[in-house]
DNA sequence: ATGGTTGATGGTCAA
């Protein structure tokens, strides 16, 4: 099963370039975040022209939400909520291979302080509430898939500087040990560190402001695809789609791709 | 220290 998880930043206005995604990684399995439409408007019929029959999909106008592509029935999708909002960032559905996650985590505006920034502090209790919920809901024997756009970097290589982020939200210690304890919650593969070995520099996301960005390479690995212990062997192939950053109207982040041999 | 860009939207907000 060849899963991509990807922050397409519009799915209508990015459409083409999801076709562009299914035929350079032949997927089976596609998770969207923030795919900015209403249910009414999503694009399904040509979803299930691509090849993706079976879809699910949780929008809003204007922001967030998240949908799952699949050549494989999806079944008992939910959509849960955090923190008492209705902000449309998780869904789960069950394969007869893996129940899978598809999340996308706030970003967390700019200042790295909960008492000066709701956003921040936002972040801060949705991963907590997350992680509460996996750990009540799950145990580490479940076949389980996590992917999504983390917002996140949790590694000194997965920042272009770690010195030079460490006071910017995304890589700051207190969001990475939050991080941390929602990846120990079910004993959570980092599948992509479990191929790419961690001393190697790996990003997703490049931002829209940094110029220049492939020769400054001012990256972050802001999207993730964990594993429970059970699958961790059956992990394949990663490759994130570097490429994709440079293809026209770009989303700043890239497709990853993880196959799994279930 | 600051500003840089993009998308949805229809003046700003979020990222």
């Amino acid at each position: 099963m060849r899963v991509v998880t990807w922050n397409i930043n519009s799915v209508r206005l990015r459409f083409d370039l999801l076709a562009k995604v299914v035929d350079t990684l032949a997927p089976d399995v596609i998770c969207l975040q923030e795919i900015k439409v209403v249910d009414e408007l999503f694009p399904a019929d040509a979803c299930k022209s691509l090849g993706f029959p079976h879809i699910a999909f949780h929008g809003m106008k204007g922001y967030n939400g998240v949908a799952i592509l699949s050549k494989y029935p999806l079944r008992d999708v939910q959509t849960p909520s955090w923190c008492g909002r209705d902000d449309r960032r998780h869904m789960v559905a069950r394969l007869d291979q893996a129940e899978i996650h598809c999340l996308y985590v706030p970003a967390g505006g700019d200042i790295p302080d909960p008492d000066q920034n709701d956003k921040f502090a936002h972040k801060l209790d949705f991963l907590r509430q997350v992680t509460d919920w996996l750990a009540d809901t799950y145990t580490p024997q479940d076949k389980l898939v996590l992917v999504g756009d983390l917002n996140i970097a949790p590694l000194e290589t997965d920042v272009w500087s770690h010195k030079q982020l460490l006071k910017v939200v995304s890589h700051t210690p207190v969001e990475v040990e939050l991080l941390n304890r929602m990846q120990a919650s079910l004993n959570w593969v980092d599948s992509m560190r479990q191929v790419i070995p961690p001393s190697e520099k790996l990003f997703t996301w490049w931002s829209y402001r940094s110029p220049d960005w492939q020769k400054n390479d001012r990256g972050r690995r802001l999207d993730h695809v964990w594993v429970t212990p059970p699958l961790a062997e059956a992990v394949g192939e990663v490759r994130v789609l570097r490429e994709a950053r440079s293809w026209e109207q770009p989303s700043d982040h890239v497709p990853v791709l993880v196959e799994l041999k279930i």
